[in-house]
DNA sequence: CCTTTATTTTTTTTT
DNA sequence: AAAATAAAGG
């Protein structure tokens, strides 16, 4: 043990219970961590506490977090604090350590070397196919529903043989899909999120050697955000701990915001019976937001049953009141949220301490229309992620071909695309071989060319699809990763192909294309830790950039750095502080949203999601909500959200914007007529023609606007109001 | 077989 | 509103 003086700068900076938890002895501990609480502070400082007077290895520390943002955070900021070795340290997401354990024993694990994995959209494709190759009806099996029926077995450590299935029909189906995807994945050498996890918590129970060396190696399992880890993910931390490791977790039950991926309530209290005995530690001294920020938490969350219970207190500053603006529709809330801005930074503070957090993805298009047209910098993290796009997901197929031809989502998706006169009707062909013999894609096309099956056109292209994939494997073998990407983009057409187009939608997807290329530069020249001990481990670049781009869906793409407002879901905001926050769309059916109020728990766990929002903020807060709002298309009214009810009005004050000068603001709005809104829905009109009729919808504006009008017997016409003469008439009695 | 247009469906959160 | 699918036209 090392003598204090070396320990004062590691421990000077804690507050006691800080100090218990980081100091905690040897043996299992858990750390009830309030909302800025300095959880994060606490498992940094005990890893380095661990090296430092513990004289614990790197290499024997696993830590656990929740997102590879947070992975990446947790190792700068220990690097920062230590500048200690930490090269051997694992540090990474479930999904990302159980990943990195499937690469290295790709062979105890029964995968083939190159295998890939399959997104969620990959996935719901795949369940589509299956569905109509068993001839079902897709309305009564949405290939969602199916999705998450074999998301949540996985989650739970259930094959298709461990689940009975009964003689309920609808039950039995669902168990033969599961059955049948999966042996699409394993023909394909496709490994889906679930199936990471599953898979490596099956190689450590069929490989007892196996999981002692990593037993014996990983003498601390530290794991950040406990309370949303479900079944599958415990089950792997319990091996993995062993009966000679020390687990250290750190956890709030009222920030558990992923019940819906099976994190169960009762997780904090399993633990504390599992791992007994535990060490308990709790912080409840906040050091991040104002009094008043920390009372409207506090009563909120007071409203949820089934609590461990903990009442955060800070000794700070009261500060100011929480803003409420009941905007009159979501453009209004945006400029709303553009003016508090433009104010705050009007002080001197920088964007990006700004934070606008909201429930679903689809609100950030408003708000970042609204910001961009006031100039004022923003990024937006998650919503259409970088590798989701389609055109990216498109190049990605190839690469994925030339890593693996057996790859049948990779096939799918690259074989038409760009268009190659490889019609549905030839592929429905190489589809029902592969399946009566058991093929991947690949080979069935290949034995079909063989057998001259095909039809001479439909068997050319694909001849030339099949050549082109293996001619770019074998030019592109002594390439670099980005030489390769830009030879694939190229010889492809992927490129010509929506270079050709005119439309702005598709010079963005070249632009897009043309960045991936500089992606993959930039990949191979600055790569992250993880893909550099991936290589180092002997994967090919090529393979460590797929799963990086599967894994880490490219958050990281645009530099963190810069000066910028944050906009982001509650979701994503976990772990984050901002000291102004804004949280929107505060309304009855967004948030709570309308699905999760359907579910047991639901409401409470949406609540825990304001909860975890109001607690992001430092210094100042501010509520909105919209009378209506564009939804789904359509017009909603909705009443402000219960939360803003559940928070005492003393805490709150209603604002309003200080420039009421010019005319509220109209969104680029629907007026049926050319001359305005001369006509409206249910409006009566006579036509020379068709007589008497009534409106029933309309669009388009000046020359082309158009209305729909239904004429009773003579039908239902489409009519140009430039030159329909429609007159309107009073109603009929 | 490809492209364009019309129709229908689906609307949360993420690894 | 956007995306997926179906139908029609070339």
């Amino acid at each position: 043990m090392h003598d204090l003086d070396d320990l004062s700068p590691l421990l000077d900076a804690l507050n006691p219970a800080q100090r218990e938890a980081v100091c905690a002895p040897p043996g299992h501990t858990l750390v009830l961590a309030g909302a800025g609480s300095g959880k994060t502070r606490v498992l940094i400082h005990r890893i380095a506490y661990l090296m430092q007077a513990c004289q614990v290895p790197a290499h024997a520390v696993l830590a656990v977090t929740f997102t590879n943002k947070a992975a990446s955070e947790m190792r700068e900021r220990l690097h920062k604090l230590s500048r200690l070795p930490i090269g051997g340290l694992w540090v990474g997401t479930f999904h990302g350590l159980a990943h990195r354990l499937l690469r290295l024993h790709w062979q105890e694990a029964q995968l083939p070397q190159g295998f890939q994995i399959l997104d969620s959209d990959d996935q719901a494709r795949a369940l589509r196919r299956i569905i109509k190759n068993r001839s079902l009806d897709e309305k009564l099996w949405p290939a969602a529903k199916m999705q998450w029926y074999i998301n949540q077995k996985k989650d739970e450590g259930l094959r298709p043989a461990q689940i009975d299935p009964g003689d309920n029909r609808h039950a039995q189906i669902l168990w033969e899909i599961y059955e049948d995807y999966q042996q699409f994945c394993t023909r394909s050498g496709l490994v889906d999120f679930g199936e990471l996890l599953l898979r490596t918590h099956e190689l450590f129970k069929q490989q007892p050697a196996l999981l002692a060396h990593y037993q014996q190696r990983f003498q601390h399992v530290l794991v950040d955000e406990f309370q949303d880890t479900n079944h599958i993910q415990y089950l792997w931390l319990r091996q993995l701990t062993g009966l000679q490791g020390a687990a250290f977790a750190v956890g709030d039950d009222d920030q558990l915001i992923y019940g819906w991926r099976g994190a169960k309530p009762g997780n904090l209290q399993q633990f504390q019976a599992d791992f007994a005995p535990v060490q308990l530690v709790r912080l409840e001294q906040n050091y991040r937001s104002t009094g008043l920020i920390l009372a409207a938490a506090n009563a909120l969350i007071h409203h949820n049953t089934a609590r461990l219970g903990k009442t955060l207190w800070t000794s700070g500053a009261e500060g100011a009141p929480i803003g409420l603006y009941g905007a009159r529709n979501e453009y209004d809330e945006a400029r709303f949220i553009t003016e508090r801005i433009q104010a705050w930074v009007a002080q001197g503070c920088p964007y990006a301490e700004c934070a606008v957090l909201y429930r679903s993805n689809a609100q950030s298009r408003v708000l970042e229309e609204t910001l961009g047209a006031a100039k004022l910098p923003y990024r937006v993290y998650g919503g259409q992620r970088y590798f989701e796009r389609a055109e990216i997901k498109d190049a990605l197929a190839y690469l994925r071909l030339l890593a693996n031809s057996d790859d049948d989502s990779a096939f799918e998706r690259a074989v038409n695309t760009p268009t190659r006169g490889i019609g549905d009707t030839s592929l429905e062909q190489v589809r029902q071989l592969a399946r009566k013999q058991g093929l991947s894609l690949w080979r069935a096309s290949q034995h079909l060319l063989a057998d001259n099956t095909l039809s001479a056109r439909a068997g050319n292209a694909l001849r030339r699809f099949l050549e082109l994939i293996l001619r770019l494997r074998q030019e592109t073998a002594a390439l670099s990763l980005s030489a390769l990407t830009d030879q694939v983009l190229q010889q492809s057409g992927l490129l010509d192909f929506y270079r050709q187009k005119k439309g702005e939608k598709e010079q963005m997807r070249v632009e897009n294309l043309e960045e991936l290329v500089s992606a993959t530069k930039q990949y191979q020249d600055d790569a992250t830790d993880l893909s550099a001990t991936l290589r180092a481990e002997g994967q090919t670049p090529l393979l460590a950039f797929l799963s990086n781009a599967a894994l880490d869906a490219g958050d990281e793409q645009t530099p963190t750095n810069q000066d910028t407002v944050q906009l982001m879901t509650l979701h994503s905001a976990k772990g984050l502080e901002f000291p102004l926050v804004f949280l929107c769309g505060l309304e009855e059916q967004l948030f709570p949203h309308r699905m999760a109020t359907q579910t047991e728990g639901g409401l409470e766990e949406e609540r825990r999601l304001c909860y975890v929002g109001i607690t992001r903020a430092m210094r100042q807060l501010y509520f909105s909500h919209a009378e209506v709002r564009r939804l789904h298309g359509t017009e909603t009214y909705s009443r402000p959200s219960r939360f803003i009810q559940e928070i005492p009005s003393g805490l709150v004050e209603d604002v309003r914007l200080k420039t009421v000068a010019h005319a509220p603001y109209r969104p680029p709005a629907a007026t049926l007529a050319h001359s305005t809104a001369e006509f409206h829905i249910g409006q009566h009109v006579s036509h020379p023609k068709f007589g008497e009729g009534v409106v029933l919808s309309g669009e388009g504006q000046g020359a082309s606007a158009r209305v729909e009008v239904n004429f009773g017997r003579q039908g239902v016409k489409w009519l140009v109001l430039a030159y329909a003469n429609l007159q309107a008439s009073p109603p009929r009695s």
